[in-house]
Formats: C-alpha cells, sequence, structure tokens
DNA sequence: CCACTAACCTGTAGGC
DNA sequence: TGCCTACAGGTTAGTG
C-alpha cells in the first residue's frame, strides 16, 4: 500500500490525536508481523506519553517520553484507525467496535484535549512491522536509508554518484531505499516518466565520462519532488484499501499520468506515445515509449 | 560489491 | 457458485 505520501498522509492524520497522548494500555493479538516484535515492546510503551510523530522514509516514529522511539512500517496493507469512543468532536465520533479481521495491535491513549481513544494496527498480508530503538542510528532499519527525496541532499550529484558505472536499471535503483528513501512502484513510475527516462535504461548512462549527470538526470530530483510533494497535498493515492486514520482515501491516483494505464495516451503535451506496461523483477512498471529514452 | 530471484501472506479480480 | 491463475502500494535472504 503505502509509500512515502501515503505514509505521510497516515502521519498528519495521527498527529493531532496521537502526538501529546498518554499510552494506556497495548494489546497485542497477533504479534508475529514480518519480523518478531520486541520482546519489550508493550512494557515499552505503556505508560509513555507521545511527544511527537515523525516520518523517515516510509516509516513512522512515534517519539516517546521516555527517549524511546516506536517504529512502525505499513508493509503492504498496514493501517492505523481509531476506535476513538470517547471524542470531544461530536462529528468524528466513532461506534465502539469489536476487533476486525487483521486487527493485530490495538493501543489505548488518552489525549488531554481530544479524549480517549484506541489506535488500531490491521494487516491483512502482515508484511509490516515494528521496532523499539532508542537512537535512529541503532535501527538497522533506519540508518542504511538513502536521503529523504524532499531534502536537499536528495540531488543530481548524488545520483550521478550512485549510478556511475553501474548497469541496474533505472527502475530498481530508484526502489532501492539506499538511493533514495520513500520511494516505491508507483511514483517511481511516475517520476520516470516525468524525466523522461525509461525504467529499463542503464543508470551508468545517465552519468557522462566525466561522471557528472546527464540531462534526463538532472531532471529527476525535481521530478521526483513534484510528484510526492502533489501526492501528499492529494492524500496520497487509494488503490485498493489505503485508508487514511479517520477512513478516508487519498485522491493522487486520478492524476497518475503512467502507473496501472497501460494502453492508455500518453499525457506528456504533443506526445503521440502510449503507456506500455513490462515486468521487471516481478513487479510492474509503466512508462511512454515515445517520450523516454 | 552488484544484479537477480524467491519468499513472506492474504485478498481480489478475471477467465472458464 | 466454484476453481484456478495472476497480481497487488514492500523488504529481506539467498544465489551466482
Amino acid at each position: 500500500m503505502p509509500e512515502l505520501p501515503e505514509v505521510e498522509t497516515v502521519r498528519r492524520g495521527l498527529e493531532p490525536y496521537v502526538a501529546g497522548a498518554t499510552i494506556d494500555d497495548v494489546e497485542l493479538r497477533r504479534p508475529d508481523l514480518r519480523f518478531p516484535l520486541p520482546p519489550d515492546f508493550s512494557e515499552a510503551l505503556r505508560g509513555a506519553t507521545v511527544t511527537s510523530i515523525e516520518r523517515r522514509a516510509k516509516y513512522l516514529l512515534f517519539r516517546l517520553s521516555t527517549g524511546m522511539t516506536f517504529m512502525s512500517h505499513l508493509g503492504m496493507t498496514g493501517a492505523w484507525r481509531f476506535r476513538d469512543f470517547r471524542f470531544k468532536d461530536a462529528s468524528r465520533y466513532y461506534e465502539p467496535q469489536e476487533a476486525e479481521k487483521h486487527d493485530h495491535v490495538l493501543i489505548d491513549l488518552t489525549h488531554p484535549t481530544e479524549g480517549r481513544m484506541t489506535l488500531i494496527y490491521n494487516d491483512a498480508r502482515r508484511f509490516g512491522f515494528m521496532g523499539l530503538f532508542g537512537e535512529d542510528s541503532q535501527s538497522p532499519y533506519l540508518n542504511e536509508l538513502g536521503p529523504e527525496p524532499l531534502s536537499n541532499s536528495f540531488n543530481a550529484a548524488h545520483l550521478a554518484q550512485r549510478f556511475v558505472g553501474r548497469s541496474a536499471p533505472a527502475k530498481a535503483a530508484l526502489l532501492d531505499q539506499r538511493v533514495v528513501a520513500g520511494l516505491g512502484n508507483i511514483y517511481v513510475s511516475e517520476a520516470l516518466h516525468r524525466a523522461h527516462i525509461r525504467p529499463d535504461r542503464t543508470i551508468g548512462s545517465l552519468v557522462d565520462s566525466g561522471g557528472s549527470p546527464v540531462a534526463e538526470l538532472d531532471l529527476l530530483p525535481r521530478a521526483v519532488r513534484d510528484v510526492l510533494g502533489e501526492a501528499i497535498a492529494a492524500g496520497g493515492s487509494t488503490l485498493r484499501d489505503f485508508r487514511t486514520a479517520d477512513g478516508g482515501t487519498g485522491y493522487f491516483q486520478h492524476q497518475f499520468a503512467v502507473y496501472d494505464r497501460a494502453g492508455e495516451p500518453c499525457p506528456m503535451p504533443h506526445c503521440s506515445g502510449a503507456i506500455t506496461r513490462i515486468v521487471q523483477s516481478g513487479r510492474s512498471s509503466f512508462f511512454c515509449p515515445v517520450c523516454q529514452h
């Protein structure tokens, strides 16, 4: 499900209700997610106050008053939703409900002004996982990540340095979280289309003999930033089951230029191409064979 | 180090 | 309706 824009949408949805809230209780209904939960997981959370919620790449980071950080990765189908039975705002009232299928972790919270609520982690495929650490650098998941794509450290010079002399296809290189952190299958296709780079192009060809980025590679960081920024503004993309914490959907899927649009005309102005689907390392890529090279 | 495949797990859509 | 196959937004372990 979630790439960077969807995770950022979740973060923004949780923040007003979870930041400042104290964790009263943790219930593990099915703790065998992609990786085992830390043994002291529940104990570390119980009684702590969530001081802030941050995002790094596709990871949600709940900073705790104890100095620890509780990390959540949503995998393909992970979602956090509220079962909030005492919100002060009546328009946000949800009926108390029985746990639903694939509800794996339940966190009871009390917020000083918003009241009590339960935060529920649901994940049908259980590709999501959670972690607990004191410093980000202690987390093996975080400490090898490449730059945030919305930060200044993500630029063409960085990509040229990572791409020089390598034969991997552009698609695989941008999915590699060590190169740039937060892109997934949708936004790689969209960004490569904007930068006029075919997903099967060898990345070494994007660097000239002096080690400098060629013209298309110069376009790529801006293309990535633009598409992610627009997707965040649209609340992410809902293909099948992505939901914000209050049950809403994203809207960016209506603005896809290429993703899941095989056979449709290329939306690039003055381009006569038709969107084509190919499979790379077992996953779909979409591109325009006319304006991407 | 690099490139590629298989695996993890469940649900759904489409063909017959 | 049932059965079968293909595919799905991610990441890691294992293989050359």
